[in-house]
DNA sequence: CCTATATATCTTGACGTCGAAGTAATGCGA
DNA sequence: TCGCATTACTTCGACGTCAAGATATATAGG
């Protein structure tokens, strides 16, 4: 029995009134999504990264050449508040991982574009990255990991479209 | 198409080296979680709580009368540090959601319960809380949550044994 | 009994994130 | 063309979280 049923079992002893179906999966979700983060944060630290700048790092990477986008694209790909992008992108500017220069088409505008260090870091990072998410689905068989992506994917459809 | 797998196509098509399967369930997992933050928030703040205030409260009601644990066996079940814990009790006592008395077994131990008032929110606050993880499950199938419910159990299960 | 180690919880500084506000540039409609 | 609304990004204050450190108490072993 995982800690969640625990809690579950809980919840139908004091409150038999209540259907606890969701929290099952809402509190799976969110326990599991904690669980995969300190692996991972583990993996960046390996690299002088954390999350948040790897995020970045990441997201310009998979863009493809020339690797650049806008502040304001890389906040709307990686879902973060304006003011959180700006900070991931000052810090990784003073790491020399980004630069940072005005948008030809648009003065209010800025693009972020991988540095040649910034580049050869994520290459990097993302090797490690693949293996330690590759570990940490480890204990679940090939069909069960598609099934499981496919109703991970069911599910936030649904809620992206209510 | 779901957003994590235009990520992982942008991966193919940078990296065709990697292997990203265990991206996509990381990815969503994280993804759904995320998702699911934004409404629960929205209706623990109807009742003047958030997420962390709503964590301990819960934890203290689901564990029955008399709603009553130690700042340690908090901190244990909700998983947080134990900073982060002295600061959520801080703020419940101020509200005089929870009251704080040493702990006659252990000097240097508190004792962290439920007050009447706290009691009658929490039990307010859950039901509605219930009612929103419906909403957020609502398009998927009973069969298709008790599908997932097992698959995330196994994938925690495996974390966790490992 | 005494001493060393472990434990319970608070304090503290650092950090990343959020939403709101501010400033400058762009787009749209009259 | 001009004025207004919208947009792009930075700044800022508040917040919750973390790990490390501090202090007092409990436990274990000699």
């Amino acid at each position: 029995m995982d800690h969640v049923e625990f809690i579950l079992d809980q919840w139908r002893r004091e409150r038999p009134d209540l259907d606890v179906t969701a929290m099952g999966v809402v509190g799976r979700v969110g326990r599991l999504s904690l669980a995969y983060l300190k692996p991972m944060e583990k993996t960046f630290a390996r690299f002088g990264l954390n999350a948040a700048k790897f995020d970045v790092l990441a997201t310009l990477r998979r863009a493809g050449a020339p690797h650049c986008l806008s502040a304001g694209a890389l906040m709307k790909a990686t879902m973060v508040a304006s003011g959180t992008m700006t900070n991931r992108i000052d810090r990784l500017e003073v790491d020399g991982l980004v630069s940072r220069t005005t948008n030809p088409e648009d003065s209010r505008s800025f693009l972020i574009a991988l540095t040649p260090e910034g580049r050869a870091l994520i290459d990097q990072v993302v090797e490690a990255h693949v293996a330690t998410q590759a570990d940490l689905i480890e204990g679940l068989s090939a069909e069960e990991v598609a099934q499981l992506s496919a109703l991970l994917a069911k599910a936030l459809n649904a809620l992206e479209s209510s």
